[in-house]
DNA sequence: GTGAAAGCGCTAACAA
DNA sequence: TTGTTAGCGCTTTCAC
């Protein structure tokens, strides 16, 4: 509406538009009245700078993405917050994609913002084709929560692989022998690396691997994935613990559980994956793995930063945090 | 990186980027072949469209922006959610921004988004200021959960007056006598008017209105607001019931019940705002006032689509969804 | 210290 | 149907 341009505030003072802009973004070059002069001109007329201008000569537009599967799961939320907070120190508007937990839609959003919208990417992945949109994109990125396969591409995960194997070990020592995991497949990578620790705890422990008590499906809550599990509970060979994928799985899970027959839903182990702030609620107490999300957000983004920044030439970084068993009521009445 | 324009193409098949630029976005006025020429060699040569470019001819962006006071809120997470769907569905792509509850990075916030960077805005405000902001840009915007003053700005929202109504009605329903309420301010608008329903209730039941019983500080958890109001239970002339500004706060309210001496924390009322999906998980049951969240969001993106297309000079559009109330267990234990 | 002019990549008249 | 030209609002050489 306003839409005062630079060209606006030259022509009511009488200098040229050059003037102007210099004024208004160098910090020299002009003399000290002029910009005063010009500074105040501005600020009466409301004056401002029409990004899409600025980005198209500068070419940058100091705009992130972040893409993440479902902005509705605390876990995405925290790590936004985190994200939003640091892109907010540097000056960077953030856009938020809501993958929606689908490869296309994955693929769609990292297409879209890479269209010169956004000078870096953040992306929580929900399809390993995420590293190749991304490398083709050519944009600098770096990927939340996976350790991707390709070493060229930044990442900062959590180790998954120990996280499956604290996980799983928690339930073996209190003597849980049939520990199932339930849940969506995060991304593979993230999945097949807890696969690996929740292996590796059943085998300190002398236990067989037995693919019946895997119970993965997409990454939604309330997935039938869930639903089966519970019902192999009555089974023979069934489950005695579930270790879930996500909090919001073992929330689910729990619901579950609390609505069976009484014998049924006792006595059995429960471990989530995430610490959102619901599990530690005095009637929930959730024992969980919890990942430093906020901080999983911020180092994102410092690393982003880094290479959105011309000069520096860093390789990839590959920062692996490692997530933190949280003991609470495991055993569930 | 690859950065391929209209003109690499138009060089690489000796056809000018006019035409180029017409077979790519028009749907007619180019021969059929050499659209299916262009278009394929765009493919080849992984042509993607500058954004800002575009953007700065045309004067829109197709790019929405989207403030919420805390997105790991469970509300504003839901009603980004609604938001982003239906964005998605008019090709609309979505920058998020967290306000963080400060009045400051709203104001910030909305400056630095309509600098041609969207073409409208949504907002969850903070701050009464959000309003002023808003006008002041000339930007299309439609706010959300607020009945702002003006007229002339569009809105959708609940009847915060009814909800505060009923809220404050059950629970005197149930025999409770001291109804206070805690929590943060939201927006002063909405918080006026569910006080007013609150007040309301009160006369309704032969009720005097009794200040000492409003606990509310800024729109934060775990606030002192929040253990003051607690810390009154044992006080002469204490509060029987809370009724708390949204669920999250509601839930630290239980929290903060749970760990106070048993005959203190008992037979204590309490009912909670939002309806959050923990609110239903069976070992909370929290009652509370169920705000339609996700239409919240999408009826918010269709009016301001309306208000971005040309042509359509509708006036202003409020919309006044009903809150629910939604019983579980307003009697804690 | 200041201005003129070019150009970022694109769309939209206007011609041909 | 296609090409030429102008221009969106801005930053940045290059002169002066």
């Amino acid at each position: 509406m306003a839409r005062v341009t630079i060209k606006d505030i030259a022509k009511e003072l009488g200098v040229s538009y050059t003037t102007v802009s210099r004024a208004l973004t160098n910090t020299t070059g002009v003399n000290a009245l002029t910009r005063e002069r010009i500074v105040e001109e501005a600020r009466r007329m409301g004056y401002q700078p029409n990004i899409l201008a600025r980005g198209l000569v500068m070419q940058r537009t100091d705009t992130i993405g972040l893409l993440v599967p479902d902005i509705t799961n605390p876990f995405s939320a925290e790590v936004a917050r985190g994200v939003e907070n640091a892109a907010q120190e540097f000056g960077l508007t953030l856009i938020l994609g809501d993958t929606n937990h689908s490869a296309t839609q994955e693929s769609q959003y990292i297409r879209r913002l890479t269209s010169n919208r956004v000078d870096g990417l953040l992306v929580i992945p929900v399809s390993s084709q995420a590293e190749a949109d991304i490398k083709e994109a050519g944009t600098p990125a770096v990927i939340l929560n996976t350790k991707n396969t390709d070493s060229e591409t930044s990442f900062v995960t959590i180790d998954h692989e120990l996280g499956g194997y604290l996980a799983t070990k928690h339930l073996l020592e209190l003597g849980f022998r049939r520990v199932a995991i339930v849940g969506g497949k995060i991304t593979s990578e993230a999945y097949e690396d807890r696969l690996v620790g929740y292996k590796k705890a059943l085998h300190d422990f002398g236990i067989p691997y037995d693919a019946e008590l895997i119970f993965s499906g997409p990454a939604f809550s309330n997935s039938t994935a869930l639903q089966k599990a519970v019902a192999k509970l009555q089974a023979e060979g069934g489950p005695d613990a579930f270790f879930a994928t996500n909090d919001v799985i073992a929330l689910d899970l729990l619901r579950e559980l609390k609505a069976l027959p009484r014998r049924l839903g006792s006595g059995i182990g429960v471990i989530g994956f995430d610490d959102i702030p619901i599990a530690s609620f005095p009637e929930i107490e959730l024992s969980t793995m919890a990942q430093p999300k906020y901080i999983l957000g911020r180092t994102a983004v410092e690393i982003l930063v880094q290479k959105i920044n011309p000069g520096h030439e860093n390789p990839a970084q590959h920062v692996i945090l490692p997530p933190e068993l949280v003991i609470r009521k495991t055993i569930r009445e």
